[in-house]
DNA sequence: CGGACAAATGCAACCCGGTTGCGGCAGGCA
DNA sequence: TGCCTGCCGCAACCGGGTTGCATTTGTCCG
């Protein structure tokens, strides 16, 4: 774990540091797709998950983090890469495989942004493709 | 209501016609929005929840209905548009307003569909735009 | 250093949408 | 008419998420 980085990353967002969000940090960094309050859960059994839930509250508010809803009814974390918070044109495609269950970022294929009709304002795209996987593929 | 349209519609797809179908069949061909599963439940007050999720059921497996996760956390059904099954193409786009707190379909907009990597194969795309509505906004 | 106040945490209970087990009812068919 | 299958209502359950509250931890300042 690069203390020093996540201390800088943390501070960098005005949050404050706490052993707990370390942690936290750290599980989300280290991960190589989106995990969810479960998930996170599983990888730091001493920890709560209620203090989880709030952790990554703060985190989500302070654009640390964003959630994705992939439709299997249990919401996805995953740190956001820019430097500053998360605009609608860093939102990427997700990829949800219905054999493995798990849900990656296809972080090379921004999300598509389609014109809307007049009068509606756009606050956040959500695109999610379900199928199966390269690796569940034989 | 229109019985002998609904009856047709419910045959052609191999369903069995009972009265609860067809109430549930008029209450989505009616609204003008997506309706989850509560406000079925409001809209026909004296049908049990179960069993409105039932039909619900019944009416996706049968492709009458598909069901959209616009990750309000309560799943979105609508009446497939097209004769037969909805095909990924079929897919449009859905805005959902943070202010009124409602999901609309853009008919008039497909889904994008971006390129995947290889090896991966698509079943079903999900496309929710989040902000504020034409008629929420002053 | 010590006390006061604020923030973070753990625990348990709760909420809500969705789901299921089961018994009763109804409609079709012999 | 009687049987069989499938539909329905009721109630209980489930799981992810959320909250109230008491406790612990951390920060700030004298």
């Amino acid at each position: 774990m690069d203390k020093q980085r996540y201390i800088e990353r943390l501070e960098k967002k005005g949050v404050r540091v706490t052993s707990i969000r370390m942690l936290v940090l750290d599980a989300l960094m280290r991960a190589s797709r989106t995990m969810s309050l479960a998930d996170l859960e599983t990888e730091l059994e001493t920890v709560d998950k209620s203090s989880i839930f709030r952790t990554l509250e703060v985190f989500e508010a302070n654009h640390l983090v964003h959630s994705i809803d992939d439709g299997t009814g249990s919401m996805k974390y995953e740190i956001c890469e820019g430097e500053d918070s998360c605009t609608v044109a860093d939102m990427h495609t997700h990829f949800y495989c219905e054999k493995c269950h798990k849900t990656y970022c296809l972080k090379e294929i921004n999300a598509p942004l389609v014109d809307l009709p007049e009068g509606f304002t756009v606050h956040s795209v959500n695109y999610i493709i379900k199928g199966i996987c390269s690796s569940c593929r034989e």
